[in-house]
DNA sequence: ATAAAGGTTCCAGTCACTGGAAGGTCAAGG
DNA sequence: CCTTGACCTTCCAGTGACTGGAACCTTTAT
């Protein structure tokens, strides 16, 4: 099957899986004329990909998961120990973003939102009182 | 002042100074020597943008947020409309995240992390049940 | 004289794509 | 046979917001 194929079928752009194979995440076969040609085990890897991105894990997460996933001696808790580890990154993310949302949030309560130019948002930005 | 203490005082590394002279968000004046020379309004306003920067604003909402600050006639409206579409955005993020958090703790709750290959987490990379 | 600690410019790399140019291939229609 | 259009190919450049490093200059202290 030819790349666009594979791309409907995994929901990944063209542009990508050539990237993928670039990196050399998978190696699609050729035909004669150059195209790519995915079997349905590329493909089935391709969307492996995709998940494991959509989960937000890393390029280089992602081959160490395809690893362990194409070798049968693996240890489940080398699995799992990617997964908290990139658990553990959200998690700071998550609070980091929570405390920015919360100061926004206090600043454009605070905000009249009107005509007038007196603002604590940028008042805070040019010298915050606390916090 | 030199770069240094400017990045002292604001917290800014040196080089995201000069990036930002670059990209034309503040502008030292030089002495005879060509070192940048910061007065404390520079600095003033590179705390403004590290400021605003630690909230999340992209360099765009930050020349905008500038912009508004240094415009006397500026409307409150305009500021609190740039806060608010930011603070959507990070609510989206902050959604996105959470969806990534829960779907990995489940996985991770359901894996063993032991040294057996079955894993939980390989197999819905490999085949998710649902959502 | 020299060494250390600052400053300068400019170029390349990060991450994970994405857009676009320039061109090759293939099936269908006239 | 020719063209049109939808594919495919490679390669290069750009994204955001820095960051690292090379090669060099200036200042201060010893």
């Amino acid at each position: 099957m030819n790349i666009g194929d594979a791309a409907t079928r995994t929901g990944l752009p063209s542009k990508t899986i050539r990237y993928y194979e670039d990196i050399g995440l998978v190696t699609p076969d050729r035909d004669r004329n150059g195209y790519r040609s995915f079997s349905d085990q590329h493909v089935h890897k391709l969307a492996f990909l995709a998940r494991a991105r959509a989960l937000g894990f890393t390029i280089e997460d992602c081959r160490t998961l395809l690893a362990l996933y194409e070798d049968d001696s693996r240890a489940s808790a080398d699995v799992r120990a990617v997964a908290q580890a990139h658990m553990r990154q959200i998690d700071e993310k998550i609070a980091q973003l929570g405390a920015m949302r919360d100061t926004l949030d206090r600043l454009v309560s605070a905000c009249a939102g009107d005509s007038r130019p007196d603002c604590p948002i940028l008042e805070d930005l040019a010298a915050p009182k606390s916090g």
